[in-house]
DNA sequence: TGATGTTCGCCTTTTGTTTGCGTATAGTCG
DNA sequence: CGACTATACGCAAACAAAAGGCGAACATCA
């Protein structure tokens, strides 16, 4: 899961780790007389030979003669994400609640297509039976249509924006709330908004 | 959260800090007066230099000749993703199926912590009432051990791999599968063996 | 005009780099 | 097997450059 083809020795491991310990405490990298002390090195020609072999297997980076300018690479960076704007939650027959500040979520690229798509947190069960529970982000495109049987946040007459199941019959549509406990809703067709379609859910234990 | 290219120093990073705590504090920028004050340096020279170097390093953006018009530039939030191997499906009561060759999935890099992790894709609805439907992708943590409540990969006779939620009954534990259709299992603490823990679900539409 | 930021030369301290030397270990080749 | 080689690991000392610091003069803004 590192950098193939560059085994570190026992040496460099506990090294590279200090590293990482001590730049994350505290957000510069030691010196080498630092390295040194903890280690027991009484030499910086030792500890500069080390962060060399580590930088030469690509594990950290250097600038040339600078203070405390170790970096570490990090090893296991190929796919890419994005991060989505998370407007804000949405539970059924209530409005979205938009979020204060700007916060984001990371979301991996591949879920998104070419249309603008945004995040938004479940509150409330009321999609329970389509696998959506409290606390999940769903990932809404930002689309005006959708087709039946797509997964919609909703604007009824205006005001309440919803998520709910969507199907359609002819003039009109069914807005299905998958959760038993709550009614669905038929109503014209003209009457509802589309204000996006889920294409994703993310959840974390 | 930092700049990679330019790491700080560690007078860099206390003065970095200070303006920080003091932007937030007081909504206004510290004069250089203010700022040499506080790190008993008598010289403003001095403290140019320093915001000079941070400047440099792209930490702060500063007006020329402007009054406390020192800036944080925010670190840009890298969303960055990882590629978890696919290891295969799993469904209740039937090993894991391992997938050949090397798939991978994106991941955004947050649900990962320290340990080895990857990906299952769910075969069955053994997990519906946990909110997990046919196809999902659970991330898995490579565990040995997991705590009461768990959603855990679970080793039965060092046979059958199943996903199922783990509830310590002491010495013994209980195999909850989410269906109702489905019964729990009850067994010896000794003949379950953890495979890993479920962090995180991916479901696309 | 007073408060504040900028620039210059010069100094000290911290830090990284290099060279030379030595030991131990593991693998390669005849 | 022994000889050879490569590499990791370690020490000490000399050196060079960056980082950190000073005071004073100068420029600007409000």
């Amino acid at each position: 899961m590192r950098a193939p083809g560059h085994p570190l020795t026992r040496r460099q491991r506990e090294i590279l780790d200090f590293l990482g310990e001590f730049i994350e405490q505290h957000g510069y990298a030691p010196s080498l007389e630092e390295i040194g002390r903890r280690f027991g090195l009484s030499s910086l020609a030792t500890v500069h030979k080390h962060l060399t072999n580590l930088q030469d297997k690509g594990f950290i980076r250097r600038a040339w003669n600078r203070s405390r300018s170790v970096e570490l690479i990090p090893a296991r960076v190929e796919a890419r994400a994005v991060d989505l704007p998370l407007l804000g939650s949405v539970a059924a027959g209530a409005p979205i609640e938009a979020v204060v500040g700007t916060e984001t979520v990371a979301v991996p690229e591949d879920f998104i297509g070419a249309r603008d798509t945004y995040a938004l947190r479940v509150r409330g069960d009321s999609m329970i039976d389509e696998q959506i529970r409290d606390g999940d982000l769903v990932i809404v495109e930002d689309r005006k249509t959708a087709n039946d049987g797509e997964m919609v946040i909703a604007l009824l007459n205006g005001s309440e924006a919803t998520l709910k199941k969507l199907h359609r019959l002819d003039g009109r549509v069914r807005l299905q709330p998958a959760n038993p406990a709550v009614q669905p809703l038929v109503v014209d067709a003209r009457r509802v908004q589309i204000q996006g379609v889920v294409v994703g859910v993310l959840r974390r234990y």
